[in-house]
RNA sequence: GUGCCUAUGGUGUAACGGUUAGCACAGGGGUUUGUGGAGCCCCUAGUUCCGGUUCGAAUCCGGAUAGGCACCCCA
């Protein structure tokens, strides 16, 4: 019956324009805006040393198969995989630090670390869309390799926050980056508990939920995961507001090491001018990141994630090389560009045109195209129509296409050897001589 | 995977179960024919699909398909 109907879909049904499910098409105006947040995030992160590296979207389905032992439905329902003509299993990446560990891994014992690395990859999820998530995305990545130390955190966790600030001008109060780390949770647990949580995958599952539900629907879930006393303890320590206020609760926390490299991080972040905040309830990701982990969350205008990372210094164990102490986060551009979009920051796309040459006869037409020729050769962004209008039509083209400047060849031009010239702007037109008129383009009339 | 909502020209929308499915934008043509996005006239183009109820369905019902949202998950 199916075979039947795509039978059918092949003789008479047009196919369908929407683009698959969960991806997007990119008509110029979209791809304009695309490459702005693009350039500005790009250039932001070059600034701060990082250097690209890229690799193709399709890997070994055992890259993600082996990583996901604890973790296996991901691998196995969430992500794209086929079989190639080889027989070979593939996967198109589902993101990219599996394939930065393998990039690592591969020259582990030739790279100089520290290094900082940064690549804009898309990434491709198996899963029904909805707000804010789709099938395939673009993220960048950045990743510092190689320093086991704090100072490689604050310095990640600022690279975040400056790119909001400094690349966008996002205002420091538009978000505040939730910082913690799961060594935390893990000594309170074995410090203050009366017993080991039954249950440590669904509670810390619950806890990481904590912001999506009111505080009474919190406290029953979190009863029924922990005894009665131990949950009142955990709710007193998911609800202090500061690391000061936790060890003031909780003193025996103070020698954990979780705890001193927080606070380690808490200086470097508040020089730094960081809005940043410790949070408790934060457990994201806890069987990958190894250490201190942080989400940026968009307080005014929308109030959500936008993206998050953290320290995970197992990397490179898959590949039996060395491992390689890493700290990196991956900024999606969905969530990315609604942030900016809420807070009227989203850049437009700068390209117009310069200059539009109207040929005014068919016999002008090749013509244009050598006139266009010569102001792209001096730096222009020139377009000759290809079909032969007159000026009033030459000249509406121009407005719509956004140029300066509109050239005319008619019969009188070519006859004269000349070219009219004409700079929107300020109305004003002249005539000039056929070789070298568009050496006039770069002083533009007052 | 589960649930809820939605489906009208290219886009955005209107139409109590009852005239020829209306409007705006976009697109095409004309008017002008060596100069500012205009105006005016004309045109193209639609009820997602299959079935049911009814004298009569865009409208009500069932199913399919597609999309959105939430859950799940978020590497």
């Amino acid at each position: 019956m199916r075979e039947n109907e795509s039978s059918n879909a092949r003789s008479s049904q047009p196919l369908s324009v929407a683009p698959y499910r969960g991806v997007r098409d990119f008509y110029p105006e979209d791809m304009g805006v695309f490459r702005a947040v693009e350039a500005r995030v790009r250039s932001w992160i070059e600034r701060w040393g990082f250097e690209e590296y890229g690799a193709s979207l399709l890997e070994p389905a055992e890259l993600y198969e082996a990583k996901a032992a604890e973790n296996e439905e991901i691998a196995r329902e969430q992500t794209y995989t086929f079989t190639d003509r080889g027989g070979r299993r593939v996967t198109l990446r589902p993101e990219m630090t599996p394939t930065l560990a393998r990039l690592a891994a591969a020259r582990a014992k030739s790279l100089r670390f520290p290094l900082r690395w940064y690549s804009f990859p898309n990434v491709f999820r198996y899963e029904r869309p909805q707000e804010g998530r789709l099938r395939e995305h673009w993220q960048w990545n950045c990743d510092i390799l190689g320093e086991p130390g704090v100072s490689a955190d604050i310095e990640i966790i600022t690279l975040a926050s400056s790119i909001l600030t400094d690349a966008f001008g996002a205002p420091r109060e538009s978000f505040e980056v939730r910082v913690s780390h799961r060594g935390i949770l893990t000594a309170l647990e074995g410090e203050y508990l009366s017993e080991p949580p039954p249950n440590p995958t669904r509670l810390w599952a619950w806890i990481d939920r904590k912001e999506k539900m009111d505080a009474a629907q919190f406290t029953r879930g979190l009863r029924d995961l922990l005894p009665f006393d131990d949950a009142k303890v955990m709710e007193t320590f998911l609800e202090a507001g500061s690391l000061d206020e936790t060890l003031s609760l909780f003193p025996r926390l103070a020698s954990v090491s979780a705890v001193e490299l927080l606070q380690e991080a808490q200086e470097g972040l508040t020089l730094l001018g960081v809005p940043w905040r410790f949070d408790a309830s934060l457990v994201r990701g806890f069987n990958y990141y190894t250490g201190i982990v942080f989400e940026v969350f968009a307080v005014s205008g929308l109030r959500r994630s936008i993206f998050g990372g953290g320290r995970y210094d197992g990397l490179t164990a898959l590949f039996g090389a060395p491992p390689i102490p890493a700290v990196g986060f991956g900024l999606g551009d969905v969530t990315l560009t609604a942030f900016l979009k809420a807070l009227g920051l989203l850049p437009q796309s700068a390209l117009s045109l310069d200059v539009l040459v109207v040929p005014l006869g068919v016999r002008q037409l090749a013509l244009a195209q050598k006139h266009a020729l010569s102001a792209r050769k001096a730096g222009a962004r020139a377009v000759a129509l290809l079909a032969p209008a007159s000026p009033k039509e030459g000249v509406g083209e121009a407005l719509r296409a956004g140029a300066r400047w509109v050239v005319f060849v008619g019969d009188h031009e070519e006859a004269q050897r000349i070219v009219t010239l004409k700079h929107l702007p300020t109305r004003t037109q002249r005539e000039a001589p056929e070789e070298g008129w568009e050496h006039l383009l770069a002083g533009e009339p007052a």
